[in-house]
DNA sequence: GTCTATATAAAGATAGAC
DNA sequence: GTCTATCTTTATATAGAC
């Protein structure tokens, strides 16, 4: 089952992008990694822009979804869901956009276009409960923090997976750290 | 008081690497807001790296100096300390390299070659405590990530300045993390 | 769909005048 | 210390043959 070639693009791109960052990684690169011609990729996708737009309409669509969800609850209301399914995000297919949201380079340019620090605020507001003030948001973006990090950190010792135990382990942490 | 060019360069330098990275930030730039040409840019660093290092040099130090007095007590002894002194790190002068070592550019070159993560793991170690599991090292990676997180969080909200309260706030919530 | 070749722009960096 | 001018490399992107 040959995959096909946008395929594969992606996903060395991704790969790429996630070790060196956005701005340091070259199309010259993944087509080296590919092994075709720079040109052959440009068959494919007709921009660097477009090819992380590929790479992160999924990632940002499900977390649309979750924020969506989230917005649509009273505020404070079920935080440990909205952190489970944080979560469940960095542990899952998508985690590249929690990895990519990180780079300077992707914030500056293809964050803003797509509004990410909204959706960011979407989910402290959904954890910070009625009657906001500093010591909630703090709290909530300490918990959403533990969230992210510590599946990252699970994810990087157990190779990729994420058992149901450290995925207890990280909810209780970050249900700790929301107070 | 006139500011001599070479820490109007690295005040510059700072400035834009943190909102663009460091792989996207040009030394055409940096002169541009200096009010210069790159070639008299070039007569105070001989690179662009050079410039990096140079920001970088006293946050790694203090860094480190950290991280030597996490090592020297037992593992698991001072915990509070040591996310108190993270939160101080992060607050302070040095919260450079705190923002940096986000960036994959950076983290790529410089990071690898300071041993960047070595000490990273050594806090972790000093917060893990003795006889470390999985649950210990997620809890503490969560520790960790809430003394960075929430401190730049707090930060954001108050100026730059970060409050006793806060503080207080941040470090209550890193120990509750780390259980 | 992939190639070679090339256009074009921007990057890092240097030479030498002032 | 700063300038103009330039070198060299690398980047994104395209043209046109196969």
């Amino acid at each position: 089952m040959e995959v096909d070639t946008r395929t594969r693009i992606l996903d060395i791109a991704r790969d790429l992008i996630t070790t060196q960052g956005y701005g340091s990684t070259s199309i010259a690169q993944i087509a080296e990694k590919l092994g075709t011609s720079k040109a052959a990729l440009y068959y494919h996708f007709k921009s660097k822009e477009e090819i992380l737009d590929a790479i992160l309409a999924e990632p940002l669509a499900a977390l649309s979804e979750l924020t969506d969800k989230a917005a649509a609850d009273q505020p404070g209301k079920h935080a440990e869901e909205v952190l489970a399914a944080m979560i469940d995000f960095v542990a899952g297919p998508c985690s590249c956009l929690a990895a990519f949201e990180k780079d300077p380079s992707v914030l500056h340019q293809w964050a803003q276009r797509n509004n990410l620090l909204d959706k960011e605020e979407i989910l402290i507001t959904s954890l910070v409960g009625p009657k906001p003030n500093t010591t909630k948001i703090i709290r909530a973006r300490a918990a959403l923090a533990v969230a992210k990090q510590g599946t990252s950190a699970a994810l990087a010792m157990g190779d990729g997976e994420l058992s149901t135990d450290a995925r207890k382990e990280i909810l209780a942490a970050a249900v700790r750290a929301l107070g």
